[in-house]
DNA sequence: TCCCAGGAGGTAT
DNA sequence: ATACCTCATGGG
């Protein structure tokens, strides 16, 4: 158990549900049941009152980001009213802190999709690779790590519903190898060339790297633009951009680079803020 | 039927 | 560097 104080919000509801994971289903009590690597976690928020099982303290502060001061980040990045209002309609989101092999993967397998596929495509991996956890009888299945997905066996990831993706997965479960050194390397370094490191490895683009670098490394300064950030971004700051054209890599550029600017160094907490609030504001 | 979704790789200029 | 083309899949 965990108690929360009024001073640093948290709702487990929104970092939940803002898109950033894809391995949590709500429960009928109102909880919810997650993967995360090889742990079975249950976890519920009543108030202030923080109640889970399959982890430890220390796992959840940690992977709920419940250390950092959010208020704080907030006031960094709240520079204009319409950011206001987004990081008020998303009072208590935090940034997860993502293990990063499932983390390169799911943003592998986000390409041109939308979410309920994502996470299909991460469930039948995980049904299909994966270590089987038993809980009551019912059996889950962990993230399988990178040898179990670099096999030579043909293309069995297609059967995953991946499409193309499944070539990109399984190259680059070849070239991360069976050690988390190239984890090591990402995390010691700045944000671009981060950047140009992850986006060596094969289905990883400019938008996949930044969502990476946000979710997994915590390198705030990733601002990943999406179909839905470049119409928001379009629509409420840089009404120059024209749109109905495929997103180009210099207007890619132009929107992280005026993000970070008008931002600031948190600039990709903003954008999960603009993200989750989307549908909300006309 | 067409269009879209948390895009990226390949190829020809 | 840049412009086009193609790549599976499911839902509206």
């Amino acid at each position: 158990m965990l108690s929360l104080t009024d001073d640093q919000p948290f709702s487990l509801d929104r970092t939940l549900t803002c898109g950033q994971v894809f391995r949590w289903h709500q429960v009928p009590d109102g909880g919810w049941r997650g993967i995360v690597g090889d742990r079975l976690i249950r976890i519920r928020q009543d108030g202030s009152r923080l109640t889970f099982s399959g982890a430890g303290k220390k796992f959840i502060k940690h992977y709920f980001s419940l250390d950092s001061d959010l208020p704080a980040i907030v006031a960094s990045f709240d520079r204009d009213p319409f950011i206001h209002r987004s990081a008020e309609a998303c009072h208590g989101l935090r940034l997860i802190r993502q293990p990063p092999w499932e983390c390169l993967v799911s943003y592998i397998c986000s390409t041109n999709s939308n979410i309920p596929m994502i996470r299909k495509r991460i469930e039948h991996i995980a049904r299909a690779f994966g270590k089987p956890v038993e809980e009551k009888g019912i059996t889950y299945f962990g993230f399988p790590k990178p040898p179990l997905l670099a096999g030579t066996c043909e293309d069995i990831l297609t059967g995953c519903k991946m499409g193309y993706r499944g070539k990109y997965v399984k190259k680059t479960a070849c070239d991360v190898g069976d050690t988390d050194d190239w984890a090591a390397r990402i995390r010691s370094l700045p944000y671009e060339p981060a950047r140009r490191e992850l986006m060596k490895f094969s289905g990883v683009g400019p938008k996949a790297a930044d969502c990476i670098l946000l979710f997994a490394f915590q390198k705030y300064e990733a601002f990943p633009v999406d179909v839905w950030i470049r119409r928001i971004m379009r629509e409420r700051y840089l009404p120059a951009l024209v749109s109905n054209t495929p997103l180009s890599s210099n207007e890619y550029n132009a929107i992280r680079r005026f993000a970070r600017d008008h931002f600031g160094e948190y600039c990709g907490y903003a954008q999960e803020y603009l993200y989750a609030a989307r549908e909300e504001d006309p």
